[in-house]
RNA sequence: CGGGGUGUAGCGUAGCCCGGUUAUCGCGCCGCGUUUGGGACGCGGAGGUCGCAGGUUCGAAUCCUGCCACCCCGACCA
């Protein structure tokens, strides 16, 4: 790991820059925070909104789309959600603009154009959804009502950071009616292990299922699964959540049915959503100093083919290798491009690409046209080898999986190395500031000893791991007894 | 909102303390030529409201006052 792989965002900012960058409004917008997702991370992006997609209709959701616009007569229904976000809203107040009378040339609010009732620009969407769910449940024949949508939400955060903390972010949230209590727990975990799936099997990156404690618990919710991650640095990342709602969301918009007895019950719900912070998790858990190191499952090119040459007539030949080379690959399902600019030399496009995390790099020159060979590059390892013609197909197809459990495997591995256990406070203390990472450690279960825990160290509980085992012992802080340990890190 | 810091070309910067030619250098950009197996080189060129507004002065990037913006730390947070 490289030491320059610090926790703020200005060491990433090379990598970032290929991906996006903090958007430039104008000089003296409100707005801070908000980022431009260049074509390439979009299309990274793009990746990762396909594959998750596909998982959610696997496993028989749908897509819908609902309005950005809350009135907060809707928006403060649910209580605890309204007051959980009320801090970080941005809010319509007015609809129209008109010539200022004082500036020509320029605009100003019209104040006769107030809006009788503000609307909230969603920071999330369970008010809207409820507010029109109501209308869709009458009968147990209506249920289970399994949505999702893509979309983009708005939050004021008093500090922003590029993919981490955006004030608009994309992201999909998932918004389910079920039965009965357990059909909705039972939901809201499938989705949380859907996403551990998704993290592990096309982000390369490995991740912890469990549950959130009642403190970091998502406003409104009764439980909260999330998925969490440890960053090169050893910091915590929270990518993904799941949340059972039980009936709070039903009660605050009153969406009852008619169940299988002909009783009136209030729903069960559910709501799960993953944001472009993911690409965040997914630069801070491969990239090195040379740049951004993608999976194979997500890289939008999965190889590249850089042409070496002298003259128009050895780019010609490289170019006819190239076509059955890409047509070859294609055929396996590969994704490859030829990088035959003439404006940058080879040496240019390497590191460019190398920028870009591209798995693997195939150049020919004038010296392979003689032999039959390519070279072929991994970016994950660095390593170059040179390999024939009529194996390299096959070669290439192996390496896409090979890479791809290379990537997880070394994660995993510098993961698991940073998880200490810690059995006294001094112990606890010494492994945040000294080897960082996740310390598993006996907790009392109150929120006073995880906010004075905190306030001590900066860790927070991250999780209650799933299937954790079950384990007498003392509290790490307090002394008082316990019966599991629990993960705490220094999270993003 | 509290504490600290910074604003000079697209980006990164020197100059500021101690006022004085045409505002420095690198990257990037444009043109021509030579190059091309790891970020090419030479020559030529374009690009600046020195954050904004006032003030002091013969003269301000430099000193003074006010304002604005941004960054970092904290509270908040996916």
């Amino acid at each position: 790991m490289s030491k320059n792989l610090t926790s703020r965002s200005e060491d990433y900012s090379k990598w970032y820059n290929e991906l996006v960058v903090k958007a430039d409004l104008a000089e003296n917008s409100a707005v801070r925070g908000c980022m431009v997702i260049k074509p390439y991370g979009y299309a990274i992006w793009e990746k990762m909104q396909a594959e998750l997609d596909r998982m959610f209709k696997e496993t028989g959701h749908q897509n819908a789309y609902f309005p950005l616009f809350v009135p907060k007569s809707l928006f403060e229904a649910e209580e605890k959600n309204a007051e959980g976000f009320a801090k970080e809203c941005a809010v319509v107040t007015h609809y129209r603009l008109q010539n200022d009378p004082d500036k020509p040339g320029k605009l100003r609010v019209d104040p006769e154009a107030k809006l009788e009732e503000e609307l909230v620009v969603r920071p999330t969407s369970e008010a809207i959804i409820w507010n029109t769910y109501k209308g869709w449940i009458q009968s147990y024949r209506d249920l289970p009502l399994l949505i999702n949508q893509w979309a983009n939400v708005v939050r004021w955060e008093m500090r922003t950071r590029l993919f981490l903390r955006t004030a608009e972010f994309l992201w999909q949230e998932g918004h389910t009616a079920h039965e009965t209590r357990q059909e909705a727990l039972t939901e809201a975990e499938l989705m949380n292990n859907v996403y551990a799936e998704f993290a592990e099997n096309f982000m390369a990156m490995p991740v912890i299922k469990g549950l959130k404690t009642e403190s970091e618990r998502f406003a409104g919710a009764e439980e909260t699964f999330c998925i969490e991650a440890m960053m090169q640095d050893g910091k915590a990342l929270q990518a993904g959540t799941s949340h059972f709602l039980g009936q709070n969301f039903a009660k605050a918009f009153d969406v009852k049915f008619a169940n299988k007895e002909g009783k009136q019950d209030y729903v069960w719900a559910t709501s799960w959503g993953v944001s472009t912070r993911l690409m965040g998790a997914l630069i801070m858990t491969h990239s090195d100093d040379k740049g951004l190191v993608l999976p194979p499952n997500l890289a939008p090119n999965q190889v590249v083919i850089v042409p070496i040459y002298k003259s128009n007539e050895q780019l010609d030949e490289i170019s006819q290798v190239a076509n059955d080379i890409m047509k070859d690959l294609r055929a396996q399902g590969v994704t490859v491009k030829f990088d035959n600019r003439t404006t940058f030399r080879p040496g240019a496009k390497f590191a460019k690409h190398e920028l870009q995390g591209v798995p693997l790099r195939i150049a020919i020159g004038p010296k392979d046209l003689e032999n039959g060979t390519v070279e072929l590059a991994r970016r994950d390892t660095l390593t170059k080898q040179i390999v024939t013609m009529d194996t390299l197909t096959s070669t290439i197809t192996s390496l896409m999986s090979e890479i791809q459990d290379a990537l997880f495997q070394k994660a995993l591995n510098f993961r698991d190395t940073h998880i200490s256990e810690a059995n006294t406070f001094e112990e606890f203390k010494h492994i945040l500031e000294t080897k960082s990472g996740f310390v598993s450690a006996h907790w009392d279960g109150t929120t006073e000893t995880e906010d004075r825990i905190k306030e001590l160290t900066k860790a927070t509980i991250r999780l209650i791991p799933m299937n954790n085992i079950q384990e007498a012992g003392v509290c790490v802080l307090t002394g008082k007894p316990s019966k599991e340990r629990v993960l705490f890190a220094k999270a993003y």
